[in-house]
DNA sequence: CGCTTTTGACCGGCGC
DNA sequence: GCGCCGGTCAAAAGCG
């Protein structure tokens, strides 16, 4: 947690796996328009796919080479388009087996606060104190983006906006609307430069991503009629 | 009316 | 042991 806080720096460089490419010194009027993001960076975790329907292989990762203009509603579509750009940088991997090996320590930072509030809120609450606590993947990158909430494809309710230390700007606190997923996401800015936004994921969705599924399911369908002959 | 956002309070971890 | 800090809860307000 500590790699988090302290200055914007720091922030930028969680030990979990954070990847930003350097933006590019191009382009600046397409990123003038709301609806687009500039990706500086992506990736991908180590874990199953955040879309269920997403071909995505276990130890796949992703990382954009280069920096790319999307509008946001494809958002979820970098990632998998990413995701599938084979060769994995030699730093990615490296970021990756961080990940394995120390995303305890950062997931333990983050469920430090539930911890507590959920035993308050169950009551006899010891259920979950008592038990490991449970790895849960974490994977930030930065975007340029006039928009604080990518439209990556799954729908996020704010629980939470909190002032951190040394920065002007506020971190807020979403999570996953589906019933049973439990993925969390925070969004802040950097107080150097307030157009990047810094995003970072913690768990995997266990369900499809809606979005994604209802801009497939024609394709879908046509390759089931396809399939059959 | 149901869902989302806002916001102050609360909690546990960590450093000193 | 104490205080700071990040993360979360939950009531109230806002919105479509």
């Amino acid at each position: 947690m500590e790699n988090l806080q302290g200055d914007d720096d720091a922030h930028a460089l969680p030990s979990f796996p954070y990847f930003a490419v350097p933006s590019p010194p191009l382009a600046p009027p397409i990123l003038s328009s709301d609806d687009q993001h500039s990706t500086l960076a992506a990736l991908q975790q180590q874990q199953p796919p955040a879309c269920n329907n997403l071909p995505l292989g276990p130890d796949q990762l992703a990382a954009t080479v280069a920096p790319m203009i999307l509008p946001a509603m494809d958002w979820s579509s970098l990632l998998r388009q990413a995701s599938l750009m084979s060769p994995a940088l030699p730093g990615l991997q490296e970021a990756v087996q961080m990940d394995q090996s120390g995303e305890n320590d950062g997931a333990e930072a983050g469920g430090s606060g539930s911890s507590g509030k959920e035993k308050a809120a169950k009551g006899g609450g010891k259920g979950r104190s008592g038990k490991k606590k449970m790895s849960r993947p974490r994977f930030a990158f930065q975007t340029r983006s006039v928009n604080d909430i990518l439209d990556d494809g799954y729908r996020w309710r704010k629980y939470g906006q909190k002032a951190v230390k040394n920065s002007a700007n506020p971190r807020s606190y979403y999570r996953c609307t589906h019933h049973t997923c439990n993925v969390k996401k925070q969004v802040q800015r950097l107080a150097k430069d307030t157009s990047i936004v810094v995003t970072t994921y913690e768990g995997v969705h266990n369900h499809p991503c809606e979005k994604l599924m209802e801009a497939l399911s024609p394709i879908l369908k046509q390759l089931q009629f396809l399939s059959q002959f």
